[in-house]
DNA sequence: CTGAAAGCGCTTACAG
DNA sequence: CTGAAAGCGCTTACAG
């Protein structure tokens, strides 16, 4: 019996540039430089006509692979992001592979985990697979990977995450500023005694955010404002929860809690409900990225507008720019975020009025996690 | 003035294997086979010690370009979705860069905005990048994509929606069933009149999910039931949003109204919402895939759970296994999306009751879109 | 077990 | 304006 493929018997054999330059009756070179937009002036006009002509008919597709051997360059550049799950990077990815695509490249996408380890396994993977060029959006504060991008000699632009080097550029938000109205808009509210729930300070965001909330409360300190610092192991919803419910036990007395993000957040707000205490009523709350659907929340959630799609445009526009010229200076842009105020966050309970002991008191039984 | 670079300037040589082979004092040949696992044990143990070491001093990484051009394949898998930025495909990314990354390939994430144009030349660039094999999320029924892929002899697996080509394996949700169970849920909680948004019927997805609502409806529609469907243009929350309001314009008298996905679902909650419409009480609503988030809006959505992440394993493991072997049996797999109730639905008003006049009566004015 | 040589499909100085 | 030739960095039949 004869063996055939159930699949792809139709494999077609690839049509290289010597099958074009045949076809037309020219050398390979004239070929190579005809099909080349920057080369293709040199030749005349109706031989690259004619060339064009034959390649159309034949299918002929530059292979990239030795094209790229060639001439020591790619059209490829590399996109790192700590978590591809994170709703957060979605316009990120998006806006970049959008970007870039206006000039021709494409994007390789990959998952750094939160780990500076796999960030270098990563970038040394995509060096050596020749990308013109890296957005990352992993880097940690003091990254070491970032020396790492230097040495390699690629062009590296930091979003998000900006990891304070002096030779690296950084598209990211102001959350300094960010974290800082929105505590002013929390005082404004009369709330005196407030927390505050950040990860670990690995990244800039994470420390960033932090110094913003120190700097709106210094003032309040002194006025006898209470105000406290939480700290969570990780960025997801379930690790929201977590605090949450362990703050509740441990006796929270403050009257508004900030979340380092949206994802936390809203873990709090689930621990909340399964207290039974009611958001914002009894506790304000807030978040930090707007993601999708926070608007759609009961309550909707208040928070700072990330704005991933202006990261990702502008990241890749300052990388593209860096590609056709290295030696340019270093920049460092701030966007700022804005604040979107929902129902999330409230005036704070007149103190006597409508009864309710505080601090607030839950059961240990209704504690999740 | 020395014009001295600002960045990069520490740009390394890269080392090719002649460098390694030159420092080991062996033939590239004899370095290359050390180098490969698969040709490894043609060397005496001890020269590839001696090569390895050296590597490693060396720094050496394999150039990938040149070892695809030689071996004609390449480490790389292309994955393709219809849009980076709708969440659902957020697990479907991840999960086959998880899976292809155990058998060390690295995944190009593409984007065919919903474009059966775009996805050919992502695909015939993808094929000129030589990728090893390609999971495709952006089939359309009957899609000439499908050909493509087969002639070009690329392995190619198609997950989420199915182009039902006798020769093309797929992973998809079994969308009928899970249709008809919502259906039945909302029969069962007693309504009668029933509408469904459906997009254009040009992929399985959404031809799947009409005819499990017409499956589950044939029956109910003889006893004196009410059903109708409703076209949308689009799949995402501005167009539910002004399909809703248009039903509302021109006097809907349903008291369920299925959405063929989350998306459009929230879209048609935010116009019930500002048409002042109570959700369940008024109308129940229903969406499908159990977006990130969908069991904390207000209400909570019912909805069928679109698993994502078992999607893109699969569909993932199907590939590396075809690249393996391509002779092998077309596979259809459908898995079983399970249904998640929440509190967007709810039993039909009792007639009579409460008051109220129906159909539904809203002010033109309140209509947004 | 190791070496010498050819070749994957391009591009680009070097000639003319 | 076009051609002939070298070479990017690998891998792999072919010898020995």
């Amino acid at each position: 019996m004869i063996d055939i493929p159930q699949r792809h018997q139709g494999k077609r054999p690839r049509v290289t540039i010597v099958d074009v330059a045949n076809g037309a009756g020219v050398h390979v070179s004239t070929a190579s430089r005809a099909l080349n937009p920057g080369t293709s002036h040199r030749i005349s006009s109706k031989v690259v006509r004619k060339i064009e002509k034959v390649a159309e008919q034949l299918g002929y597709k530059r292979n990239t692979l030795a094209s790229s051997l060639r001439t020591q360059k790619t059209g490829t550049i590399g996109l790192i992001v700590p978590n591809l799950s994170d709703p957060l990077f979605s316009p990120i990815i998006a806006s970049v592979e959008e970007r870039v695509a206006e000039d021709g490249y494409v994007t390789f996408v990959a998952n750094s985990d939160y780990s500076p380890v796999k960030l270098r396994s990563i970038i040394e993977r995509m060096s050596s697979q020749f990308v013109a060029g890296l957005v990352v959006a992993s880097f940690e504060l003091n990254d070491p990977s970032v020396e790492l991008c230097l040495e390699l000699g690629i062009p590296t632009v930091a979003v998000l995450r900006d990891p304070r080097h002096p030779r690296m550029s950084s598209i990211s938000m102001d959350d300094v500023s960010g974290v800082q109205a929105l505590v002013e808009h929390i005082l404004d509210l009369g709330h005196r005694d407030i927390s505050y729930v950040t990860p670990p300070l690995a990244a800039s965001t994470a420390q960033n955010r932090l110094a913003g909330f120190n700097a709106a409360t210094r003032l309040a300190k002194a006025a006898g404002c209470r105000f406290d610092v939480v700290e969570a192991r990780a960025y997801d919803v379930a690790e929201g929860e977590r605090i949450m419910a362990h703050m509740l036990a441990s006796g929270l007395t403050s009257t508004a809690v900030l979340a380092f993000n949206d994802l936390l957040a809203v873990g709090c707000l689930v621990a909340l409900k399964s207290a039974g205490i009611s958001c914002p009523e009894q506790i304000s709350l807030t978040g930090v990225n707007d993601l999708p659907f926070m608007n759609m929340l009961s309550p909707p959630l208040t928070t700072l507008h990330t704005a991933g799609r202006d990261l990702g445009l502008e990241g890749a526009d300052l990388l593209m720019s860096l590609i056709k010229n290295l030696s340019q200076p270093i920049k460092r842009v701030l966007l700022t975020p804005h604040l979107v105020l929902r129902g999330s966050t409230g005036p704070v309970r007149k103190r006597g009025s409508d009864a309710d002991p505080s601090p607030v008191a839950v059961q240990s039984g209704a504690i999740t996690g």
